[in-house]
DNA sequence: CGTAGGATTGATGATGTTCAAAATTGGTGG
DNA sequence: CCACCAATTTTGAACATCATCAATCCTACG
């Protein structure tokens, strides 16, 4: 067997990679990994792909691997006893599932759009974490911008007004859009449920704040309301409510 | 200079203790080092302490320094332009201020009772994470620990009523009680406006939330309502609305 | 015994939720 | 190509919760 030999997963498998192609390799949990680390990395990493909507483990279950999202996003979930859900993270290329000693996962991950994992074997993954300081150093750095991004969203969470939660959404979706010109155009892959979990509201009051923005002309709607237009940036910044935005604790640009 | 010669801050400086002696060796982020180890960090620490109230970091401000709460505690806390205040964090003994490669806080630190720090000059600390794994992987574990108790306080901030606020922080509270048979009995380190600041919540809430609590003979209150019992522990965790209490996930008991 | 700081209580109002219905969109099949 | 259907979004009205503003009370302390 040799590191490029094609390892395939139970389900929805693709093909391996080569690390040295792969969309994610500056940024991932191998991002300061030598050709030597890598090689030990293909040779336990498998693809794995799940359908926008599906459960890719559930609160509490047993997660066998670790692993980097490669395509896609997914959301973190905690729930209350009787149904209350909250986000609590939001997977992007690059964000890493799982951690070193954990077998079972305290939230459940679910696929917003087709998502792509890399995963690890978690066991040969921790052995790599304990010879290589490639990895682990970079797992650390990962986790501490987690930690920014969790700590600023409490703060949302906390002591912002709906309004001010929803325009910091859009501002935040609007950071990663393609165009930088005026009009920014993004279409959501989240719907409003999906928006109201992560902010804390519920659909309605989501709904209801959009509408509010492009009735004072900050931002503009198209097709079912998930393609937003926005003229004016700063006018929805301001809606923001933040001291200063700020790309480096920023749980989209990380 | 030998790894026992004290080292004196400029301000309320403590002779340097001896690291084998020290109430948090087991638990910091020098949990796993070596003798050889502690002796570096020996070199490199110097303590500091603060009057409650007083500021350790502004937000924004110049960190020059990481180090480990020894005694007393700490919050972490973030504002918004006019002034609202959120509790992204509370550091307790052990708990670890500062992050590699990062030389400002990007939280307000106060003490919240007189605290104790024990410093190490972040160049050194970081020359010592490179070449220490007993060092980074501890770091690793305590800041994914960290991760999971800012998720867990962001179902509380996003979807927790201001009922279920208050007993899930008063049962965090008496789960650090010295007394474990009933009455439970704590006297809170921390004023209503702190305990607000920490919930998401105002003072008055936070004071009527306690006072239904006692009403409805959950809790008792004695002297000036920082004294706190509890007859009835179960009670106050089915106010909680939690789906089970983990205490691996505790931010007061990791 | 008086005072100051913190805690409690009360009255009122704003904000967001809940429950219910209507509108819009994209897809499906005649 | 059009009509219909299901899913999602939007809107509306009533209500609950929590914040705000303004006293008042209590306790510790001088």
């Amino acid at each position: 067997m040799t590191a490029t030999t094609p390892i395939l997963a139970a389900h929805g498998a693709l093909a391996s990679q080569n690390c040295q192609a792969c969309p994610i390799r500056h940024r991932a949990v191998c991002a300061k990994c030598d050709d030597d680390e890598l090689v030990r990395l293909e040779r336990m990493k498998s693809y794995r792909t799940w359908q926008a909507g599906e459960t890719i483990v559930m609160e509490g279950g047993a997660l066998p691997f670790v692993g980097s999202v490669v395509k896609g996003s997914a959301s973190l979930t905690r729930y209350l006893e009787d149904g209350r859900v909250q986000m609590v993270g939001l997977l992007m290329p690059s964000d890493f599932i799982g951690r070193p000693g954990r077998k079972t996962a305290p939230y459940k991950v679910t696929a917003i759009t087709e998502v792509t994992l890399c995963m690890f074997d978690r066991s040969r993954f921790e052995a790599l974490l304990e010879s290589s300081m490639h990895v682990s150093s970079r797992l650390l750095e990962m986790s501490l911008d987690e930690l920014d991004a969790a700590r600023d969203w409490m703060l949302l969470l906390g002591r912002k007004t709906a309004r001010e939660k929803v325009a910091t959404f859009l501002a935040l979706v609007f950071r990663r859009a393609p165009t930088s010109a005026a009009p920014l155009r993004c279409t959501l892959p989240l719907g409003r449920d999906t928006i109201a979990t992560y902010l804390g509201l519920t659909i309605e009051t989501v709904s209801r704040q959009v509408t509010g923005l492009r009735r004072e002309g900050v931002i503009r709607l198209e097709g079912n309301g998930r393609t937003i237009l926005c003229d004016d940036f700063p006018a929805l910044l301001a809606q923001a409510g933040d001291d200063a935005f700020d790309d480096a604790d920023d749980p989209f640009f990380r």
